[in-house]
DNA sequence: TTCCGACAGTGGGGTCGCAAT
DNA sequence: ATTGCGACCCCACTATCGGAA
């Protein structure tokens, strides 16, 4: 009765298709044609696994529990349902002894596998597939698979707040997908955020007028509310509802029989100003109600007594918005067309300690994960000259190249490291540097992972933020630290000073 | 033909809980 | 009590494909 289940191999050799082509369309193609073999009940799994996800939240498994695998089976026999089972088994494990038995599941797992299935099986976990493909490109396959318009796929993956389960309903056609709707207790996608450097270039690319909102660096809430029950979700529709309990009780407060409101959680100091990121997610990682209280602050409104209003314009949710939650939970914001304002607006944001803006279309509906949409945020970045002590080898696209370098500021006895940064590296600079820091290496660039240098090459860093660190032994470390460029104008010793990097604590 | 939107990849620091030591 | 790992909070940037202009 087992036959016609879909084997692990079949993932696994599609895995390797999709990864074996850069063309988007052949990947695909081959993601379709994996999926249309799926049976109906197989496909919720052969969905996840397609696009490099298990459906389980948590294994306790990692990179570290995987080092040691066992011998690999000569032939393929694992199905996808067996593999999903073991998976099961090892998420509901805990307390004392829970990693022996983790251990034995995984023994189990892997020693049925072969080479090619070990080595998907450990990336998977990991979350390290890396075949070009995740969940965006499993849409396109499912809307080709199925015979349905990918929009229609989009749209009910948002608003059940998962591609996975709504992969079913894509093969009984448009119809069903459309029958998907709001449910006000199941969190939806979060309509994420591009960047800009500047208000004026942000207003630019939207048109006229915006809502320029604050942006508050907390964490971002999607509250539920129905009669006196709330339930709270992250970004990735976690629910920390038992985290929260005051934001919880805030929420059932207004007057709403059914309610679904998007915002950010932040701590708030005694002087009304905003406390640093780290203190909010101290707060919120933790169950214990604390003297640190987080307050909301919301800024969308997706559904009131009823009525949806995702496809309704920005400036009639928040219309909605101001009805339903008093100000004092409410995202400061500006509605203008004047950029001299909304710049305004920003300055004034920025001395009351906030992150930001976020620039918004006032006509644009709610849309999920799209990236470049209707909302941009533009936060001001800082620089500093600090010079390369070390730097790691890379990984994936990036192997064979020198690429992670650590940064090092001038201190009163040598170089402090504050931190390390791989981005705002292009491939040009990737080679010069790879070349660059073979030179300076003060240990055999070839024997390790990491790479010691001579502090002598500047580089000009841009960063967000300076943030307390126990892990580096200046107390500080960069928050978001990518490279501007590589100076040759400055020596080491014109370097900016650990002191100068304290300094932005206050 | 050129331009640009969307996507995936490559990792960063910090926080906690939990199980093993 | 301490430590190491896994999970999840915040995230920026570049390369590339393929459709839009």
């Amino acid at each position: 009765m087992f036959t016609g289940d879909m084997l692990l191999a079949d993932i696994v050799s599609t895995s390797n298709a999709v990864a074996a082509t850069r063309s988007r369309k052949a990947k695909v193609a081959a993601l379709a044609e994996c999926l249309g073999a799926a049976t109906r009940n197989e496909l919720p799994v052969v969905t996840a696994y397609l696009s490099g996800s298990l459906l389980q939240r948590r294994t306790g498994l990692g990179w570290r529990s995987l080092t040691a695998l066992p011998p690999p089976a000569a032939e393929a026999s694992l199905t996808v349902s067996e593999v999903h089972e073991a998976f099961e088994r090892m998420s509901r494990l805990s307390g004392s002894g829970s990693q022996v038995a983790r251990a034995a599941e995984a023994d189990a797992l892997f020693g049925a596998a072969t080479t090619a299935e070990q080595v998907w099986l450990r990336a998977v976990v990991t979350g390290e597939v890396r075949q070009g493909a995740l969940d965006s490109l499993v849409q396109e396959a499912l809307a080709v698979a199925a015979g349905v318009p990918l929009p229609a796929v989009r749209r009910a993956a948002m608003l059940a707040g998962s591609t996975v389960v709504v992969a079913g309903l894509a093969f009984d056609g448009e119809e069903a997908l459309a029958d998907v709707g709001l449910v006000v207790g199941r969190p939806v996608l979060p309509m994420l955020a591009s960047s800009a450097g500047s208000v004026e270039e942000a207003m630019a690319k939207l048109g006229e007028p915006v809502v320029v909102d604050t942006k508050l660096d907390g964490i971002r809430i999607q509250a539920h509310k129905s009669g006196s029950e709330v339930r709270i979700a992250t970004r990735t529709l976690e629910d920390i509802t038992a985290r929260l309990p005051e934001v919880a009780e805030i929420v059932a407060s207004f007057p709403a029989d059914t309610l679904v409101l998007d915002g950010e959680a932040m701590t708030v100091g005694p002087d009304g100003r905003p406390r640093p990121f780290q203190e909010t997610a101290s707060r919120t990682a933790t169950r214990s109600a604390a003297d640190a209280v987080v307050s909301p602050y919301f800024f969308d409104i997706l559904h009131v007594d009823g009525r949806d209003l995702i496809d309704v314009a920005l400036d009639q949710r928040l219309a909605e918005l101001d009805r339903i939650v008093p100000e004092r939970h409410r995202s400061p914001r500006l509605v203008t067309v004047d950029t001299e304002a909304a710049e305004q607006f920003a300055t004034d944001v920025l001395s009351a300690g906030h992150e930001g803006v976020v620039v918004k279309g006032v006509g644009l509906p709610w849309e999920a994960g799209r990236r470049g949409s209707g909302w941009i945020k533009v936060k001001p970045v800082h620089t500093l000259d600090l010079v390369v002590i070390g730097i790691e080898w890379g990984s994936g696209r990036r192997k064979g190249w020198l690429s992670n370098i650590h940064l090092g500021a001038r201190g009163p006895d040598g170089f402090v490291m504050i931190g390390k940064t791989f981005k705002g590296m292009t491939d040009q600079m990737l080679a010069w540097q790879t070349e660059r820091f073979t030179e300076l290496a003060l240990t055999d660039p070839h024997s390790d992972w990491a790479v010691q240098v001579r502090p002598e090459q500047v580089v000009e860093i841009a960063f967000d933020g300076v943030q307390r660190s126990t892990r580096y032994p200046g107390g500080v470390a960069l928050r978001f630290a990518r490279v501007v460029r590589y100076r040759d104008d400055k020596t080491a010793a014109e370097a900016d000073t650990i002191e100068t990097v304290q300094r932005f604590l206050d």
